[in-house]
DNA sequence: TTGTATAATGACTATTAGTCAGTAAATGAC
DNA sequence: GTCATTTACTGACTAATAGTCATTATACAA
């Protein structure tokens, strides 16, 4: 069945124009200025068909979101550098910064992440789709778990459970993002966001450390 | 003039009945399921009556963000205990605490203030009392700044900045609690949000004490 | 009592997500 | 090649809802 190959191949392929149709308008106009219609006519289609291969707004949204988390998830495994042989602070610092420079480099993508806890995006995302998200921010937390459990291993660390520990970090660096995206605020704190982020990140380091009077 | 006393008496009262209407119906119905309608209905005024009063949806939600803020310095300024004498630490400590006690007593006013820096937001709601909010989430950041600076002076902090710790220990909470405010992911780190609070609190705290080995 | 100012009304407009009856194109059977 | 059937696409239409404004009601002062 060559033809039928063919046909799901195209359309993938539509699927696939559509998606980047609507990134483009999304992310230049921002999401809720952006309508349907300007994404329909950026994708040179007819708005309804648009519903032939999406379910909602929301869910080209999310659709969008997995193409950011998958970017992030790769920046990531990156800076983690499973192969080489590093220091477990050295890799939590990797991946902190990993964090901070997705933030950097792919903003739109950083802000629908920002965004996937919000309330419409629950009710309207397939329950799947939603899965998938978070199975996905669920990777990239186990690299995290992954060097504290080195470095509980190597002694250099002092941490009760690391899954939880890898989820107070994360939390605390997603809360500057978040907070310290906001112009005025840094402006308040009169600092950019790398000084910030850099002291958070230090600070979450220091509590973590072994201390050295230890028994 | 005292009939003109009465009318900007009436006036205020009617704007407060609508803010109160708002609120239930907000609070109720969730921000974006309720109407303008559903508020009118419950205010038992028609909708065009809501827009004599206020400018917008935005701009009355921003008015019962505010409320929350409120309710939440109010909070943070009797958990600082001015009047006693507390170690430095205690009052970080209880600060923080406070914060997590209002996301739970106060869960909607709290969704309210984790949605402020949502897009719609900044467009939509007048330049001065953006500007309030703002001020007003400063006061509670200076109530941390305050403490820590008292824990420098008291040889018991170490912080180059006590502004700037100030905000990396906000932000840090701040993401704890809007990342654990979900249900899902507190399952994935199986640990409910007091403990992951508190860890994260405790984390943050040893970061910023006096190293024993010092100098 | 009456003219004026103030307040309130709700039918109406504008915007936009989502639908669906109708049309076009592709495919396969003969 | 022609026709029937399935698949893909279309865009006018519906529904929902924020916000407006010409009209009406009320309160006040002279």
């Amino acid at each position: 069945m060559t033809t039928a190959q063919r046909r799901a191949r195209e359309k993938a392929e539509k699927r696939r124009e559509i998606l980047e149709a609507a990134r483009e308008v999304f992310f230049q106009k921002g999401v809720h200025r952006a309508t349907m219609d300007d994404v329909a006519a950026r994708a040179e289609v007819a708005k309804g068909t648009l519903y032939l291969y999406f379910q909602s707004k929301e869910e080209i949204l999310a659709h969008l979101l997995l193409e950011g988390l998958s970017i992030l998830l790769e920046r990531l495994e990156a800076a983690y550098a499973p192969q080489e042989r590093l220091p477990a602070e050295e890799r939590i610092r990797r991946l902190a910064m990993a964090y901070l420079d997705f933030s950097r480099t792919h903003p739109d993508h950083f802000r629908l992440l920002m965004a996937f806890d919000r309330g419409r995006f629950q009710e309207k995302v397939p329950a799947e789709l939603y899965q998938q998200i978070f199975e996905g921010s669920m990777r990239g937390l186990e690299l995290v778990a992954k060097a504290l459990r080195e470095g509980v291993e190597a002694g250099s660390f002092e941490v009760d459970d690391p899954w939880r520990a890898a989820g107070v970090l994360w939390a605390a660096l997603h809360g500057t993002l978040v907070l310290m995206a906001h112009p005025l605020r840094r402006q308040m704190l009169s600092a950019d966001l790398d000084s910030i982020f850099q002291a958070t990140l230090e600070l979450l380091l220091q509590g973590i450390r072994t201390k050295g009077r230890n028994s």
